[in-house]
DNA sequence: TCAAATCTTGATACCGGTGTCATAGGGCGT
DNA sequence: ACGCCCTATGACACCGGTATCAAGATTTGA
């Protein structure tokens, strides 16, 4: 192999940042060799490369990702697009895509957007047009909106769905699915064997698949023990707290009050928490409650909350890793489990 | 003024994205020309420059940032670079810088690092050089590292830090600074006026700026009404959960029992509930509780929490709009107050 | 052994912008 | 009217990579 470590040593000395023409130059080489290195062309002689690879360690070359985007017609981007009020939910989808990004040589970039304003289409297709993004992954619960979904279909951009398992989520670009329904079923089956019979469902907005999912799964817990979701004991939330303050107050408050309530999220079964304490009932004493996430907050709140599991980090990994290698592979589904994870905040009748 | 529709119309047909060259093409201008509109450069006659962006708004002309970038040798990129566990703390920045950056042409992308790593230095050397970031904002308790600083100084790239205000952070670069003293001194008074006097302080770790800045102004709030901090009712935590928990059952199990606590966040503060709630006491009647942050969780918990309330989100706008008017602007530190937020965790002894 | 096929490499244009410097035209003073 | 200065514009190189295609080097096959 041969070196020129003389001008390999007045070159470090400069202490510029290096370019492709410094690895090229010092290398004997031309520029697009050591492009066909970088970007690991079979067409290279394994001697050539080790030439090449030498000099790039020695004066620590690293590529351009600007220059390297312009050329490739695309940026070292991945846009994580989100409209979701649940904080905690977008900062563990976060970590997790950032832990799977780390050393890819692609960064992260956050584009929150608001589906009801008229520009919500246009916002999106303006990011991912003037940003080239490399890919993207949307959050529930814009991760089933039909305008948006057909955007990325149109912007042929790789993209990946996260998004609870439905028939209707099961076909068209990467997924990542989460199983709602076992884990509320499995909610649903524990109030049931608790002894419970007039249990209360706060439910999650319309238009949220994870709502009707969650609802689902839920019903079918109950009707494994006989029992049904009773109209009288639903009442509809839209996941903030303060929706689940007030459903909870209608339930416990109406003659048949339930001593179960299980809520489509977290958020609103500690709302159901502050309507309870409010009435002067103890929890899980008078009242069972169960929630749906399993966010910090429910090993926070007292008693810890009952609630459901989703592997949302996982899930964000999962994403980014479908990304990473969506060159050219055939669009697929990952599927991830929910599980209840019982505290304190359910007991016996 | 001169237009030529034909050769625009066609082009709009031929709905391809358009480039500098094509608007210099349909202008009958030269692409420097252009250059000079997009960037505002001064010596462009007017009705030169209303051609030029008669053109870029029927076509629909926008700059590629990633060969804008190559040629400025910057990127439109603004780094966040933090290593704070506090979830809630890091989304109200994100949310605040992403709503300054709303319409600016410059994207956020998230570092969240360890600075316990030995490559914690590299590791954003390398992630600003390699993206010649345009910015940069450093989150709390890494904004007082000396490495880091040091670091942000060589690399002549912008930077605000955002840090609790004390003689030592008011110097160097620009800064976004909260006045937390303020907010405990009110902590302390508070209590004191509740008519405590054994209160009980769980202190942040070693070594953050903030946890003996609100020590500080915590204790000038006591000495306000002649108490003071009592070394044995003193315990130090290290803002987590868990350490709160700990902290606080230690205190409420020894034979001077405090009727009261301050913790220095919000997070300990729901340790010591837990640590109360335990011991069968109850909030506020047998003991009260204040917290730090006004994180969301202050007003889920039950009852509410008291807390000190930080403007985060705002000073994350301030750090972005400081970063984006950086151009030469002298370096300036902005100062945000804090202020005392009374729920229903504290009461009369 | 020699032509054909294959493998390796390089010259040059190009991605889409900006910087440098030259130049044509208009206003000014004398 | 002349030269001078200033203003507005353009030609061309450049930022740091990749694509195309041609050409030299090596291998293969008969």
């Amino acid at each position: 192999m041969t070196t020129y470590d003389d001008d390999i040593e007045a070159f470090i000395k400069s202490r510029k940042k290096a370019t492709i023409n410094d690895v090229a130059r010092l290398a004997r080489l031309s520029k697009k060799t050591v492009s066909r290195v970088i970007n690991a062309s079979p067409s290279v002689r394994a001697e050539t490369r080790d030439q090449v690879n030498a000099v790039i360690d020695r004066i620590g070359f690293r590529p351009d990702p600007q220059a390297r985007g312009l050329a490739f017609r695309r940026s070292f981007l991945i846009g994580l697009i989100y409209d979701n009020p649940n904080a905690q939910y977008v900062v563990n989808m976060q970590l997790g895509a950032l832990d799977a990004l780390r050393g890819s040589g692609t960064e992260l970039v956050l584009h929150p957007c608001d589906r009801h304003s008229d520009q919500f289409i246009k916002d999106i297709r303006d990011f991912i047009e003037l940003q080239r993004l490399a890919g993207v992954i949307v959050l529930p619960p814009i991760s089933e909106d039909k305008r948006l979904l057909g955007l990325l279909e149109d912007l042929k951009t790789p993209y990946v769905r996260v998004s609870a398992l439905h028939p209707a989520t099961t076909k068209g670009g990467h997924a990542i699915l989460s199983k709602e329904r076992i884990g509320c079923r499995a909610a649903g089956e524990h109030l049931a064997q608790l002894g419970h019979t007039r249990i209360g469902f706060i439910a999650g907005p319309d238009g949220y698949l994870s709502a009707s999912e969650r609802r689902a799964g839920f019903r079918e817990g109950l009707q494994a023990h006989g029992l049904d979701i009773e109209p009288a004991l639903e009442v509809q939330g839209d996941y903030t707290l303060e929706s689940g303050h007030a459903a909870a107050l209608r339930l416990l408050t109406s003659d048949t009050r339930p001593t179960a309530l299980f809520a489509g999220n977290d958020e609103m079964a500690i709302g159901a928490y502050k309507a309870a304490f409010g009435l002067g009932l103890r929890i899980p004493d008078d009242l069972s409650i169960c929630g749906y996430d399993d966010s910090p907050m429910a090993e926070r709140v007292y008693p810890p909350l009952t609630t459901v599991h989703l592997p949302t980090r996982d899930m964000a990994r999962a994403a980014v890793l479908t990304l990473l290698r969506s060159e050219g592979a055939p669009e697929d589904a990952l599927i991830f489990e929910s599980a209840l994870v019982v505290r304190q905040s359910t007991a016996k009748v």
